[in-house]
DNA sequence: TCAGATTTTGGTTGCGCTACCAAAGTTCCC
DNA sequence: GGGAACTTTGGTAGCGCAACCAAAATCTGA
């Protein structure tokens, strides 16, 4: 009775592990068969509606959850979409967080949030890793990446946009603003209001890249524009409004000339208005203060805060949105989309 | 020779997907066994220095990324730990995951990040999709959830950290503050200072019920010492500076008597103080404010924020710590902890 | 009424990996 | 020198589910 090359012996249910109910124990509890639930459960409708009821309560009763890893794995499909950004403490990466998440969630996709906190090989790392788990797409902050991580992501062969800036050269697919234009519009705005030396105050740009183009087009933007002047204000850290605070008497003292100062994002340059607040240093009169993003809260300080807005929200729900219709094999107008942004002249300046 | 029953033709390599490198590839390109491959990758050590080399020069050289899904498949074990906060909107939460992300990446996990949007259903279900995933173990704010969630966390046996606020009723284990205490720390100083009608401003408190708590800590405290009132102002939605700023001529309109107002956190506090600096009403002269989280930004405000430092980023690191030791094994001195505030008077009050 | 079309259900296999066990190779010490 | 103890490698099976194909049940229409 039994194949004749079979010597071993039939072995406990192997590790001792999974008390989990499965879709088998399912199906047996419901006497129908395995593969019967699982459409149940996820085609329904190629279920005639008695077993889908049976189906469904058992499902109740046992407290049955399906096993992710399982489902995954023999059909070559997950709905985990990665998404890597360097930072969370940053607000503006969290805005565009909410913005996928929202997006992908209603698509029935979960999202695995990765940090690399502006290390590119952490990036790659990572990566690597989420890569592992066979997302249907990969959604990234950023254009500039090593060649390895490009490498890997074009053989991998999944969907992949690159959020944040706006630019010629992406892995696949776009979607961001020209940061460089953006230095250059607030620059044409400082020059116009009559500034004629104009600071840009910025941390760890290396890694923030970005800041680092707005600067690069406000530079530009000055000195083809002739008669004034750019000086640039670096510090080694932070982001957040305490550095803006320091930042606006310690550049104030290093360079008297400067009339007017864009800021890399609106968190310092709140930092600075409010420093100038209590110091009774006079914005726009002493100095001019500009901020990037259009934070809310760059609207309520005294004086209110002359910014750029970017529409953060607005970027993750369209890389998402694009990342899903690649998905969905639904053809794509355009594999690359600028969100633009809008100058905010307020009292600041 | 073929097995008497076993009409069926071998068939192609079934579905025409997965080009991908597999782990058997990799085994035949450096002339190993398989598993010598899964070892040299996951347990180096048992693996001799030759054939390890050899083994990653290969994986390099193919460009190989184990398959998560089948690993954990065969494993029982994901590395993936879900984390499901009520909302990223709220910096506090975002603080709180940083210190989760640090601690558990440097373990080797990953997170799965789930927001609720306040909804306890949306957070049942939730807790369902990502149990699906096997982790071993889950972080979820709050203490307070449907019975259902409860349940199937209990029944899932794995562990489970509530993280926010400390309670005597948890699930598995607790890390946090007690609210109702903070509130009534706050109204101790508030009526220290010889302030003695004391409102308390909100958003949504049904949904934020730590901020609920904190309410009802001053209210309690405020009735227990008598010779003063309360009195609660709740705003239907928002939760950042814009509802400050709307709120305290809305308030002070409202209810004249009112010398301090205690605002559910320091984004809402510090937009009141804002709008106070604008139109000139005095504080703490015309009435006092405070807040709650002691963010970076309420140092900063003219007058500085009187509020309550929460250590947001600690609950974070402890709650991942907690729940990877139990992970581990390690057993566990407590359950709950505990991690306190610091009332930070400044001159808002 | 019955062949053919359609819908609904079930069996078998394998996704890629690791647990378990066994075998081969090494080292050690008396 | 030989057996015990250890280290290193390999074979086999199966994790829980869905794809694929086939079979059964039901519905058409002439």
């Amino acid at each position: 009775m039994d194949p004749s090359s079979a010597p071993m012996r039939p072995r406990e249910p192997r590790r001792g592990r999974r008390t989990a109910v499965t879709l088998s124990d399912v199906a047996a509890a419901a006497g129908v068969s395995p593969i019967t639930v699982s459409r149940a459960l996820n085609a329904p409708e190629t279920v005639s509606e008695g077993l889908r009821g049976r189906v469904n309560a058992t499902v109740e009763a046992l407290g049955y959850v399906p096993n992710r890893m399982a489902g995954a794995l023999a059909s070559a499909k997950t709905r985990v979409i990665p998404v890597i950004v360097p930072s969370l403490s940053n607000v503006v990466f969290v805005e565009v967080i909410e913005g996928i998440q929202e997006t992908i969630e209603a698509a029935g996709y979960q999202m695995l949030l990765g940090s690399t906190d502006y290390d590119l090989d952490r990036e790659a790392a990572l990566a690597s890793t989420l890569l592992g788990w066979a997302p249907p797409g990969v959604l990234l902050a950023g254009l500039r990446h090593l060649p390895r991580t490009a490498t890997l992501l074009k053989n991998a062969d999944v969907p992949v946009v690159e959020f944040m800036e706006y630019g010629a050269r992406c892995i696949d697919m776009n979607v961001g603003l020209s940061h460089v234009r953006a230095g250059a519009v607030m620059a044409a705005h400082l020059l116009d209001r009559g500034y004629r030396r104009v600071g840009f105050v910025g941390t760890r740009m290396r890694d923030d890249y970005r800041a680092r183009q707005r600067y690069d087009g406000m530079r530009r933007h000055i000195a083809e524009a002739g008669g004034a002047s750019d000086v640039l204000f670096e510090y080694p850290s932070g982001l957040g409004q305490a550095v803006g605070w320091h930042a606006l008497t310690d550049v104030l003292a290093a360079d008297p000339q400067v009339d007017a100062l864009f800021f890399a994002n609106d968190e310092m340059a709140v930092g600075a208005v409010l420093r100038a607040q209590r110091d009774g240093i006079a914005v726009p009169g002493r100095v001019a203060i500009a901020g990037f993003n259009g934070l809310p809260m760059s609207a309520l300080v005294t004086p209110a805060l002359t910014t750029i807005i970017s529409p953060r929200k607005e970027i993750g729900r369209q890389a998402a949105t694009m990342l899903l219709s690649r998905i969905n094999g639904t053809p794509l107008a355009q594999r690359r989309i600028d969100v633009g942004f809008v100058l905010e002249p307020r009292s600041s300046t």
